[in-house]
DNA sequence: TATGAATGAGTGTTCATTCAT
DNA sequence: TATGAATGAACACTCATTCAT
């Protein structure tokens, strides 16, 4: 139970879970073993998921259509049978990438057995940690956290589609967590951003910091929970 | 005292200010003195300060140089006479802007004269909240959130520049409020980041959802705080 | 028979034989086909052959690419579609330029029919005066005079492909002057350059001072084969 | 006696004889031991020599005055003060490297004391090998040959100057050789130039293919006179 | 005169976008 | 639909020339 990540963290369907091991931009372009991805459905898709690749690995403005194009076995021209131009490429794309997640925020999970909030938020905190951190959904939020001032229409459908869900979702948690006693400080319910920080924090952190002072997220996660349900205290 | 802003907040010398009133990127550039007497120091900071600009505002690979020269009061050739391209301009743009605040980093204001931990903490939000948000030196902090990952080399200067100093700064100050007995969970000293992170979000919202949400950072800083200090509990 | 030019005299194919009536590298391009249905080999051909044009007549240096591209009826960003820059297009072109006379250098036209070896010599003097000089043949080993002391590559290609092969075929030519007889002089064999000198020397004199001081090629060839042969000394 | 050159060959008054050990233009260039050269008219005479190194080296169009400038140890502003701008310094400097060389050419040497047109002109074979191959003046050679297509006022120049008098100089002297009964081909004195041919292609070769195929050059031009004296047959 | 910082037109090269096939 | 050659606007960078000192 508890699972409520801010990112989608099942397969992408027809594509095995790239999760681990993606395959980094600034290769030459794996010749993708799919042979030509025949149906329209599916060019369409390996364009979306090599602009993927591309636009976290390079940002927008940096990106090659020809890159993308190469790296999803397709023409040049074809991008623009799918899509009207790069920056209709790379809204799409960011909405493809958040489309299963949307689903998931709307279903909070807490509540459902009486379990206990902290529980609840571990198991966030935990599959965060494993679902996000070190994959390409870091990459996804990392390149709307860069973009997001350039894109200010790709902002706003963030927060609508996600973040307000998100927020919303939180502070149910929260208020679930001061109404079982297990949270005392009831500001909380008013910035459940605080709550969510860190993880952004780590992501940033990782990205730039993490070859120097690679962090450790579980640990770190759990710091932070002990410090919202006021445990974790010498003595 | 307890000032400890992570970014410099003293008015840069012979320029007025700019803090709060900057000109947004997409105005045809101010006039600007433009008279020919200006000294080369000037120029090279007249530069610097137009780059910041449009690196701010449009990203790295985004921005014209020529843009850069227009608002700068500069021809474009000028900028090679200071910089031998357009990475150089971009990095010791951030090196600047940087400047002033490693020096600061270095001096962590606690135990001079026995004030509360939670004091010195409090001091540190304020003056974020007033010093960067809604500041250009928010841009600069967005922007190395941004451009980091493409360039590794900034990345790599910027955490040993000032990362590291306030990283071990707030290690300090979070040990100094364990010995003080003010704040009860020794984990925190080991994850200094947990007391940074909500300010980074805050510039990250502001800069993407400000529009449509704005958040009361001084607000949520203190109920940061609270967590931290296990305070604000109901009743 | 007897042919044995330093320069190929076919007309190119495709082509009719801009030879005499070469365009000016000062007029603002030729309308040429234009049309779209040309094949890519043709564009490729075009801009070959509009790079000849424009370096022949300016140099490597100060020639643009934009009057390459506006000659050829092409797009500037064509060219790169064919050569990798601005040096891969000269290179490539010196070598198109040279190509034909390759396979003809390497069959030297001597010892056929027993004809004599001043008639072989003077059939290449006359072809040599006909085909090189005045043509666009002359204006490319004038380019290679002088470009060829900034391009060793090059310099080392001409030498490798067609110097060495030349010089190899005139000093067949003249032991098999010597052996009949003809040619006193044993001395020469070892320096065929002595044969093709004047030959040079008349490319360079009328790209000079042609206009000034026209150049009979013909009969100061002539002259130069009565000295070898140790003719048409007075009485 | 029988001093004849082409080119001239006293070394530059004021400047002790650069001719074997000259510097190359491809070396960071030197910072010219002469303290600053103060006269002006010392001044301008380091830039001309400044020019005529880089230019040698490089073609008039992939020269830099910012390289003549530092090279002459001079402002780049200052070149300005001698010269209208980069083609005027370019005429003015092949003028003063053949200035000299006029006055020469305008007194011929032979019949001075009856001695034979054979020895008038191995002195000035051997005289060109020795103070043209492999020094500064082969450059001016091939400079001129380089550059004269794109610079007809040039060519002009020095077809009036130079050749000229210097092919009139040869006709006499052919013309001695046949009066004496050295020279039996009168035709000979039709084309002086295939007197000089030899030297210019040695020039041409040791520039371009020097490296690969060094040419013995007064070996060939010895087998040169023998052709046009009738000489070194066998047997 | 001499300087060298400043200028800005000019050029090689890239890359999003189009379109004939 | 798909292709990929072709396009040409855009941009980083250079360098001859000017000019305030």
């Amino acid at each position: 139970m508890a699972k409520f990540p801010l990112i989608d963290t099942r397969p992408v369907k027809g594509k095995p879970a790239r999760t681990k091991a993606r395959a980094p931009a600034d290769r030459p372009a794996p010749p993708r073993p799919s042979k030509r991805a025949v149906g329209a459905t599916e060019r369409r898709a390996a364009i979306v998921a090599a602009g993927l690749d591309e636009f976290t690995a390079k940002g927008f403005a940096a990106t090659r259509l020809d890159d993308v194009a190469k790296r999803a076995g397709v023409a040049k021209g074809t991008i623009y049978l799918h899509f009207k131009d790069k920056e209709a490429l790379f809204q799409e794309l960011v909405r493809t990438a958040l489309g299963p997640l949307i689903v998931r925020i709307s279903n909070p999970p807490i509540g459902v057995g009486g379990g206990s909030a902290r529980a609840a938020m571990e198991a966030l905190a935990e599959t965060f940690a494993r679902e996000v951190i070190g994959t390409r959904r870091a990459d996804i939020v990392r390149m709307i956290i860069s973009e997001g001032t350039r894109f200010p229409q790709l902002a706003d459908f963030y927060y609508r589609e996600v973040i307000a869900h998100g927020i919303a979702g939180m502070r149910k948690l929260i208020q679930y967590g001061i109404a079982r006693g297990e949270i005392r400080n009831p500001g909380l319910a008013d910035f459940p951003q605080l709550l969510v920080g860190p993880m952004i924090v780590t992501v940033i952190w990782q990205g730039l910091f993490g070859k120097h002072a690679p962090l450790d997220v579980a640990a770190m996660l759990r710091v932070h929970l002990d410090l919202i349900f006021d445990e974790g205290r010498a003595t």
